[in-house]
DNA sequence: TGACGAACAAGAATAATTATCGTTTACTAG
DNA sequence: CTAGTAAACGATAATTATTCTTGTTCGTCA
């Protein structure tokens, strides 16, 4: 029996936890769930609102210790790589960045480095595009060194 | 006479301000100094640090202040576009977004529909790859119509 | 010179996130 | 099935990041 194109995720939960090394909990599931129904880009906060509605006395330090870990796990994917703090730079001339998933780092890398780029066009939904800024997301030399476990 | 390739940023700071229609306060032109120095993705807090050695009196709420009013005005940028939490996603299928500048709202983006795409290649420094997340920032169909001063 | 408004400093207030710690729960071997 | 062990949980304190409030200062223009 195929998947259905059907559900977001039809892989029962255990199976999920099982492929990334996770316990399976209660608030874990109910947590990837509530997820499922939320299409967007939620923050920790609004998943906490509606976890509550299920499990009324699950703490907001669990969703955020849950989300981490999906994170960690690549069952979740941050939408931007933020640093916990505004970042900023001299509008100069163009140029991307690279992201160190492991320790954040950030370098910049020119536009011609990466090759052949999208052109501001028109975008869906009636978007007017300004610029777009491309994150390339990935292990930088330092921690490519610093093997981890 | 042209600008020197070799300076960050030739144009006398108050030409500058002049340019974006800012008050040259001396805190202002400090800060701007500073953060030429700062070649990197400086958060507030480090250029407040650097400030302070010039402007010990200096309050890190007025430093905040300046660097919205500088990216408002187009004088910074910010690296990735900061949502004020965490923004998470299920990994699913291959896609980007669209980010309102002005509202900050996050929209999916079908990788087909931004065009031609960067590979990934052999990148500068050593740095790994895995994936690259491209946000376009603009100003989405509500923005627009809600038309500001 | 004197009023006016923008910019400032200080610190309180708020929002977001993380750490701590005692208790409970899930997984494993027997 | 049951006990042992490590991981997960909940409550809440602590931290970090950011914004707001208020009173003061400074530069400009009449």
């Amino acid at each position: 029996m195929q998947t259905s194109p059907r559900s977001v995720e039809t892989r029962p939960f255990r199976e999920l936890c099982a492929d990334h090394g996770l316990a399976v909990t209660h608030q874990r599931q109910v947590l990837y769930e509530v997820m499922q129904t939320m299409p967007g880009h939620p923050s920790p906060e609004e998943v906490y609102e509606r976890v509550k509605k299920r499990i009324p006395a699950i703490s907001l330090a669990t969703v955020y210790k849950n989300i981490h870990l999906f994170v960690e796990r690549g069952v979740l994917k941050e939408v931007s790589m933020h640093h916990g703090s505004l970042r900023v730079e001299l509008n100069s001339h163009l140029h991307h960045h690279m992201v160190c998933s492991h320790c954040k780092a950030i370098t910049d890398i020119e536009e011609k480095d990466l090759g052949v780029l999208p052109a501001l066009q028109q975008l869906p939904g009636g978007f007017r595009a300004e610029r777009y800024a491309i994150d390339v997301i990935g292990i930088c030399a330092t921690c490519q060194k610093t093997k981890r476990s």
